[in-house]
DNA sequence: TTTTACTTCGTTTTT
DNA sequence: CGAAGTAAAA
């Protein structure tokens, strides 16, 4: 009896297949850590792979703990050596060794959002730019989408043109990477792209690397983007022993810079590629799973599976709609007071899952007026807290004072008198003299017409240089005690303040971070201290078993599971998003989708599916109909008081209700693809079709649903004054659709079809 | 320099 | 509606 035995086929398959790439297509809940962890074990127990040539690469600190502890249990020895992180602590390491190389200090230090606006700010500001025209979080925006496509300043410079707006983004850009590299600071998209920069350029680095991996993992694959892809395959280059695990499925992430194509396209890349799908589930019941794939096969240019379960059946999916949102939480809280007192489950087997953070409110005030315990998931980040921030900024000051953005936040905290126009005297010295502004602050007496700011000032870098004296005896904790005492933080925060106490708490919380991490790690200096507080997030925290009611939204849900889901807000306009349903694409729509499949098998015995007829939003009422994907679940698989009105459900039906989740052996081995839409006639129109139908049956709706062509992709047509050609793509609009025509004479074209009056031929 | 009244603007988020 | 940020007033 081996560890091995208790894997299935595919599992075992993928553990097995050691050499060359592997993709591993693994669906929600089907095992796929488990397949992971056994196979480092298998690896190093039965390849004799030397621990230190694995490589794991996880997203999540929280992911990569649980990596690290799983394979732990597995192997017992050596797994200390596995080099497990994620993507953003895996080449801070190599960053902290050879950026020099790339004419960096190797002490670093990192930026957050908070850090980068300031930073843009500024820069705003020097450049006359309006942020009210053009707000710092587009810029922040621009820029990371620029890194996560590895395109540096010079490249973007170069693809503006004349495009005045655009070159103005490059400018701002071009600028922040000087500061950025004055302040010696590194955003987090540049910890990824200045890795692959740094392979780039110095092969022999690359190298090093390249034979101390032998076996690459990566998790989450669907999440990645390109830069993360081009840091991946510069490392596997060499012995192409590269495992991925990912489900195209659960990708959620595109707007913040993932690439699905590079789930998709991984075997074009990686043309021996083996494929393995993990499609048996070990989480929820066929119930559940029918739902789920109910509404997942809806979307397009997906990998074909299906998620099957030997799980009883189980409780139906309920769905219930509602007057209001108020009724809505009464009706979630109050099913979880009635779940959790029959003693069938706990509070921490609940959770409720929302699209939007707003949404929470009224769950907690609920969740309070009946005493239940809850936690909610996200919102800031607890090392985004002001409070924490300012401790961090005189830490980071205190470390070392070549961060101008800490040493600015903190010179008037707690007020000091030091006023904007000293401030700006102080920093024109430093650019002056190319120094940073803690060194200006220091020689601050030569500074003309500063005036009696001088006395202000030195008493700040006094203060700063006994901090710095005492580093050396005081350990992490009493350090920070030592700055909250000196500071005065306390009345600092009541003075302006009315949530002081829970301020004055946090920090306390992090000072026993602190004292804890020193403990834990024997060589703890400050700075690194600084360094692993960089990288931690909220997620990382929740803990696995809780006892409380989780509140979150969809996104935070991903990779958790509960007994009891509660999927909140259900209604077209809120889920999917109003943006969504009115972008020029279904990439959108689909991405909205694949949020609905990952809500939905986050449940393992119960789902509840609610939404409200009006709720208000922005301060003003607004009424929605039930989300489309809730119309895209046939009848039968849902418990609900009503009918729901349905949405393109041809596919189904085609296939039937009878083909159930829980059967293991799906007759006819799965007919892969189903023979729904006709040839020739465009996916589109079957999604029309649907709108039609809602159109139909909502009462009153004024949507006029566009009338659909006679011609689809790759029809030939005919124009009154472009002459024939050939359709390429046909676009649902607003209220008409939009054709993409390729004229034999005329070259492409893009109409509306009511205008151009295309005559098929 | 600090307080106060007013405007603006609203997905999702890890590191 | 409510947070966050900004311009004007004290």
């Amino acid at each position: 009896m081996s560890i091995y035995d208790t894997l299935n086929q595919e599992q075992r398959e993928a553990v097995f297949h050691t050499e060359g790439p592997l993709l591993l297509l693994a669906g929600a809940g089907s095992g796929k850590t488990r397949a992971l962890t056994h196979r480092i074990a298998y690896l190093i127990q039965e390849m004799g792979v030397n621990p230190w040539n694995i490589l794991a690469i996880t997203f999540t600190n929280k992911a990569a703990e649980e990596m690290r502890d799983r394979v732990d249990r597995l192997v017992g020895f050596g797994a200390e050596q596995i080099w497990v992180a994620t993507f953003h602590s895996t080449c801070l390491r190599i960053l902290r060794r050879h950026i020099d190389l790339l004419g960096y200090d190797n002490h670093f230090t990192i930026y957050d959002r908070d850090d980068q606006k300031t930073v843009i700010k500024d820069i705003c500001k020097r450049f006359g730019i309006d942020n009210k025209q053009v707000k710092e979080q587009e810029f922040i925006h621009a820029i990371s989408t620029a890194k996560d496509r590895l395109i540096g300043p010079v490249e973007y410079q170069m693809n503006v043109r004349y495009d005045f707006t655009r070159k103005k983004f490059g400018d701002v850009y071009q600028e922040y990477q000087e500061v950025m590299k004055k302040n010696n600071a590194l955003d987090f998209d540049d910890l990824i792209c200045k890795t692959v920069e740094l392979f780039r350029s110095n092969p022999e680095v690359l190298l090093n690397y390249q034979e101390r991996f032998h076996y690459i993992s990566v998790d989450e694959y669907q999440d990645t983007n390109h830069a993360q892809f081009e840091l991946v395959r510069l490392l596997a280059q060499r012995r192409r022993n590269l495992c991925v695990v990912g489900d195209d499925d659960q990708s959620i992430y595109k707007f913040r810079g993932a690439d699905i194509r590079n789930i998709l396209d991984f075997e074009k890349v990686y043309p021996e590629a083996k494929v393995i799908k993990l499609e048996q589930n070990y989480r929820s019941t066929p119930n559940v799973l029918d739902v789920a794939n109910a509404v997942i096969r809806n979307n397009r240019g997906r990998k074909e599976k299906a998620l099957w379960t030997r799980k009883e059946e189980g409780e139906s999916v309920r769905f219930r709609q509602f007057d209001s949102a108020y009724d809505e939480a009464d009706y979630i809280v109050g099913d979880i007071q009635e779940r959790t007192g029959r003693g069938g489950c706990k509070y921490g087997d609940c959770a409720v899952l929302y699209r939007t953070n707003a949404q929470s409110r009224l769950f907690e005030e609920r969740l309070v007026s009946e005493g239940i315990p809850y936690d909610v998931v996200g919102g800031v980040n607890f090392y985004s807290r002001k409070e924490i921030k300012d401790v961090l900024a005189y830490l980071k000051t205190i470390d070392n004072g070549q961060d101008d953005v800490a040493v600015k936040r903190i010179i008037n905290i707690p007020k000091r008198g030091i006023g904007a126009s000293t401030i700006a005297k102080v920093e024109d010295y430093a650019q002056m003299r190319d120094i940073s502004f803690y060194d200006a602050l220091r020689e601050a007496d030569n500074i003309m017409d500063i005036g009696k700011a001088i006395t202000k000032i030195d008493a700040f870098v006094t203060l700063i240089q006994s901090f710095r004296s005492k580093v050396e005896f005081l350990n992490l904790g009493e350090l920070i005690q030592d700055v909250l005492e000196k500071i005065n933080f306390r009345d600092y925060l009541e003075d302006f303040d009315e949530d002081a106490q829970d301020r004055m708490e946090n920090v306390e919380e992090l000072k026993n971070k602190a004292a804890a991490f020193q403990e834990v790690h024997d060589d703890a200096t400050l700075s690194l201290f600084l360094e692993e507080v960089a990288l931690v997030s909220d997620i990382d925290q929740v803990e696995g078993v809780g006892s409380r009611v989780l509140l979150m939204t969809l996104h935070s849900a991903k990779g958790l599971e509960f007994s009891n889901v509660y999927m909140a807000g259900m209604e077209d306009d809120l889920f999917p998003s109003y943006q969504s349903l009115n972008a020029e694409d279904d990439s959108a729509l689909e991405e909205e989708r694949r949020l609905a499949y990952v809500g939905i098998t986050r449940a393992k015995e119960n789902l509840t599916l609610t939404c409200a007829r009006s709720r208000r939003i922005h301060g003003e009422m607004q009424y929605h109909q039930v989300s489309r994907f809730v119309r895209e679940i046939p009848d039968a698989l849902l418990d609900s008081t009503e009918p729901v009105p349905k949405i393109r459900q041809v596919a189904w039906e085609d296939e039937g209700v009878e083909r159930r989740a829980y059967d293991p052996r799906p007759k006819a081995k799965l007919p892969a693809k189903k023979p729904s839409a006709k040839p020739n006639k465009p996916f589109i129109a079957q999604g029309i079709e649907g709108l039609n139908r809602i159109a139909g049956v909502s009462k009153g709706m004024p949507y006029q649903a566009p009338v659909m062509p006679d011609y689809g992709v790759g029809d030939r047509v005919s124009h009154t004054k472009y002459g024939q050609g050939t359709v390429l793509a046909l676009q649902k609009d607003v209220r008409d659709y939009k054709v993409t025509v390729h004229f034999d004479q005329a070259g492409q074209k893009i109409m509306f079809a009511t205008f151009a009056k295309l005559k098929k031929c």
